[in-house]
DNA sequence: GTGGTCTAGACCACT
DNA sequence: GTGGTCTAGACCACA
């Protein structure tokens, strides 16, 4: 559970649970089959309810990339590299387009959006 | 008032107004000394109630974009071509720090959110 | 809120209400743009907690039947027949693909289904 | 022991245990006085908990199906294939029952029905 | 007023 | 032990 909460941020607790483990298992830190600690523990663990990590416990079987079974835990979903990969750039996808959108709103080209990512990456 | 606003988007309406009008007086579309609609006539056309016309005006007089003149009106600020440039800056900048921190999370690197930028842009 | 609720029954409350409301707006009953009661109204109506009411209405909303609005209230959402019938299809179809596997355990043939169920329908 | 366990299954495997067993009985692929593999063998042989399989034991036994003789074994039951065809269509029905007033609950006509299982049966 | 989030604590089913 | 459901009650953001 090598997770950060942050109470004050304005992204729900459950979010940043799902965005950083998400990310955990498709970059590979936690491998298909390893089991995710027992929702009650995790809970203690971060400081936060259990109904929190429960619902984004939840949000990642939504999207595939945990099993939940009853009464034993939650597994890391069997994906194939090629399949972690195409998850992956579609969550980025999904987010970039919003990004891009508020850049667009502004005036912004390309190259510019470009020159300031270099700066600030 | 050439706004469109969402209903069902997950960004509060307030913020959709604040942004485009932002971006319309920071593009030069909304000239200094341009005054906006009452509030009560702003929130009838765009269908949304006062209050939350007066929220998106209150954030852009605190963004130092308008000035609110009691019993006369809301006027956009006076402020140089180079003022505009920073303020615009300043705004894109704070939200890409948010958009790389998120790209970072997932393990990406600079090339490839170039990459991807250039594909959906 | 034409709705009934059974504690006894196995399948839990919220899915009980996402069945029924969902086959409301499917048949038609709910039309587009019908506002939903508020959250906390219904609980009451039912007898049943805000949050299992929520959870309902959260799988509702996953599945594109109705709006969620912030500060407004929730409410169905706006499609064609053919959408509504397509849905409709969709969710009756993954039932029965569980229900034909169960009776395929037992051995039956499509003529024996047909027969019981021309009785008992 | 030709049985399938799915762990990903919203089913619980005492009960996906119980209708491939009930299933295979009815149909006559275990005949009446096989004595079943004792619980300790089985919760091996499937790789689930010994409590799972002594759950789907005891319903076995509660349906009328199988005969437990402590010290000994348990031993399919012993019925005229009247009996067993008496029992495999009360089972049947129970569960069309369930499935029939959900298909009703979406305005299907029994018409639509049979077309419907015709198409994926 | 609306929904969104979070809490603590309880009971149940499954393994 | 595990997760699944439900409760009552609180605080916040949005309209």
């Amino acid at each position: 559970m090598n997770v950060s909460i942050s109470n004050t941020s304005e992204t729900p607790i459950y979010q940043q649970l799902f965005e950083q483990i998400s990310a955990q298992i498709l970059k590979g830190e936690l491998e298909s089959g390893y089991c995710l600690p027992p929702i009650r523990q995790a809970a203690l663990e971060l400081g936060v309810s259990v109904i929190t990590v429960k619902k984004a416990w939840e949000e990642l079987e939504r999207s595939g990339l945990i099993n939940t079974v009853t009464g034993k835990g939650c597994f890391v979903a069997e994906f194939t590299s090629e399949e972690k990969l195409r998850i992956r750039n579609d969550m980025i996808l999904k987010q970039m387009e919003i990004d891009t959108a508020y850049y667009k709103s502004f005036g912004l080209t390309l190259d510019e959006v470009i020159e300031l990512l270099k700066k600030i990456y």
